[in-house]
RNA sequence: GCGCCCGUAGCUCAACCGGAUAGAGCAUCGGCCUUCUAAGCCGAGGGUUGCAGGUUCGAGUCCUGCCGGGCGCGCCA
């Protein structure tokens, strides 16, 4: 409809301009806005006011030249100018009740393009240290990110979604090391757990696993083990010191059987965090692993003669620098060490590469806010490998301040001591959690209450948008047990039955949704669908407590119906594309 | 100190490429169940969009400078 409008106005403006009426135009953008007030129609154009200074007309003036050369149409009932020169549409009713056979025809594909068609879209999402378990903060990105994929899909990309496994490094050296402290204590070894170490009772539970897969053939004597580890803080040391001579002395005792630890406790945690996402709606098409950048031929080593190749390599006190500020970044960054290593940004630069090779059309990266920093030198590098920087898009995810009353509680991994998305989705509830996470536009930091959220209260969004639904399914079922029967094409021959001002705004709404589909998809907001089903519940819930559907008069009864059943089709449509159930009772 | 994000009603947040009288929910107050689910609906009050300039027909939105909050600035990952 909008189209249709736009080249309304086209045709008029290039018969103005033949007609001599208005001087040549150049860059004509029309542009034609569903109107927020109803008194203002169902379309408006701010054409008049854009065109104004270059066609030397006031405003209105001008208005009135296009509306007097607009021509008639059967789908316009009326074209009024208003306020400074808008030109307001008042589409017919005849044009407005088409949506309502539209989306019985298109049922769960309503909304759905294919503008993306063709095209492959990757979002990588997550990607959490495999330390410990997901908490709060990842349960954001991990909505965030699955429903940006899933409204990539909706408008037809082909979407593969990935998860970034760091399995590489010291953190995971201290994981397994601590797995292996906690092993030697199930063992009966007599040992002070280091300060340093990972805290939490997963890695008890990972340690369990070990001895009754292995039993003590991984046993140490404590005492050697803490032979020449420098002392833990507790005893006036260094704690970083004290866990590097653990994970030295794990790797010196254990030799080969240190990567059986190490992958015991790498897959103990890879498999609860897969776990945890599966059970809350999220699914990988790959884990990617750092790894695997390594193993010959190395992509990591690959990537720095690329870089070389192209002059932005330069060696400094033994270490190969990245001359990231060549392409924007703040300062340069070490991508070698002295001591020959390669530093994670090394690995991160491979694996961006590794993203471009494998042809995407759009790379989406969902950090964060922790990781803002970030931003400008993995730019600098995919400048720096003369790739394509508009092909990737960063998004950061604000904090979650979860409150417990007016008490805000302190997330730490390495204390134990923070809540976990499976904690937070066993009292919310998936539905719940999922919704108040899209609740808001991702750079917007947020306050999650715990004691309101999990309180299933009218308080909870979610429950207002999936009581609509269950109304709809609940009106059906009752006009089952009275025996009657809802006949879709009388209702769809009767759509212009359905004059009343409560069910016109229904009908605007269900209009409106393909367009914010499109909108959430292509700016990456999903807010924006969570948002537009809040307001089409509420038009639902006031047409249902104005009017009745269940009536005599047939014809009308299964117009109301038909239209109530789109209604309920678009909210499923939408809570699907947000992971969230349409129950059909509540 | 430098960089990124944010600042809108008492609270939590919206506001489509800059558009018309800045909107919802919660909370407060007042109504609506003999009628399809009251997890609902109707109504009322509540605003100098942090402050000051600028750009233009028009600014919550764009630009500059301040103020306030969060986060980040390692040869860690």
């Amino acid at each position: 409809m909008k189209q249709r409008i736009s080249d309304l106005i086209d045709q008029a403006l290039q018969q103005l301009v033949a007609q001599e009426k208005l001087p040549p135009l150049a860059n004509i953008q029309i542009r034609v806005d569903a109107a927020r007030d109803n008194a203002h129609g169902d379309y408006a154009s701010n054409i008049a006011l854009s065109l104004a200074k270059q066609a030397q007309r006031k405003p209105r003036e001008l208005a009135e030249l296009i509306c007097a050369e607009l021509r008639q149409s059967s789908e316009i009932d009326k074209v009024e100018i208003a306020g400074p020169g808008f030109i307001n549409f008042f589409v017919s009713a005849g044009s407005t009740s088409a949506i309502v056979r539209q989306v019985l025809t298109e049922q769960e594909n309503f909304g759905r393009s294919s503008v993306g068609a063709g095209k492959k879209v990757q979002v990588e999402f997550v990607s959490a240290n495999p330390t410990g378990p997901l908490h709060v903060g990842h349960g954001r990105g991990a909505a965030y990110g699955d429903t940006v994929a899933a409204l990539l899909a909706a408008v037809g990309y082909n979407v593969e979604r990935e998860y970034y496994v760091n399995d590489a490094g010291r953190q995971m050296d201290i994981l397994a090391t601590s797995v292996w402290l906690r092993y030697l204590q199930a063992c009966g070894e007599q040992l002070a757990f280091s300060s340093n170490a990972y805290q939490g009772d997963y890695v008890r539970a990972i340690a369990a696993q070990l001895v009754s897969d292995h039993g003590e053939q991984f046993r140490v004597n404590a005492q050697q083990v803490f032979a020449k580890v420098p002392a833990d803080a507790a005893q006036g040391g260094d704690k970083e010191k004290h866990i590097d001579g653990l994970i030295t002395a794990a790797k010196d005792h254990l030799k080969e059987h240190y990567a059986m630890v190490f992958n015991a406790a790498l897959n103990g945690i890879l498999n609860d965090i897969r776990t945890d996402l599966q059970e809350f709606g999220v699914t990988y098409n790959t884990w990617f692993s750092e790894r695997s950048l390594t193993t010959a031929p190395s992509q990591i080593d690959q990537t720095i003669e690329r870089l070389q190749a192209n002059g932005v390599i330069e060696t400094d006190n033994g270490a190969l620098w990245f001359r990231s500020t060549r392409f924007g970044d703040d300062k340069d960054r070490v991508v070698v060490r002295d001591n020959g290593q390669h530093t994670y940004f090394a690995a991160d630069i491979a694996y961006h590469l590794n993203k471009y090779q494998r042809g995407y059309d759009k790379i989406i990266n969902v950090w964060g806010s922790d990781h803002h920093g970030y931003i400008a030198r993995v730019y600098a590098a995919i400048k720096a490998l003369g790739l394509e920087p508009d092909t990737l898009s960063i998004k950061l995810v604000q904090f979650v301040h979860l409150y417990r009353g007016d008490q805000q509680m302190q997330m730490s991994t390495r204390s134990g001591e923070f809540v976990t998305l499976r904690e937070l989705r066993e009292e919310v509830g998936r539905d719940a959690t999922r919704f108040f996470y899209l609740m808001r536009r991702c750079e917007q930091s947020t306050d999650f209450d715990l004691d309101l959220a999990k309180s299933q209260s009218k308080d909870n969004p979610v429950y207002y948008v999936q009581y609509a639904h269950a109304r709809v399914c609940s009106v059906f079922k009752k006009l089952e047990q009275a025996g009657q029967r809802w006949d879709s094409t009388r209702g769809l021959g009767n759509l212009d039955m359905l004059t009343e001002e409560h069910e016109q705004n229904l009908m605007r709404k269900l209009t409106a949704y393909p367009e914010t589909l499109g909108k959430a998809a292509h700016n990456y907001e999903p807010h924006l669908l969570t948002t537009y089903l809040r307001e089409l519940a509420a038009d639902f819930h006031t047409y249902y407590n104005a009017h009745k559907m269940l009536i005599e008069d047939a014809n009308l009864r299964d117009a109301r119906l038909s239209l109530s059943s789109a209604a309920r089709q678009v909210i499923a449509n939408g809570l699907h594309l947000l992971g969230v159930s349409a129950p059909e009772s509540m």
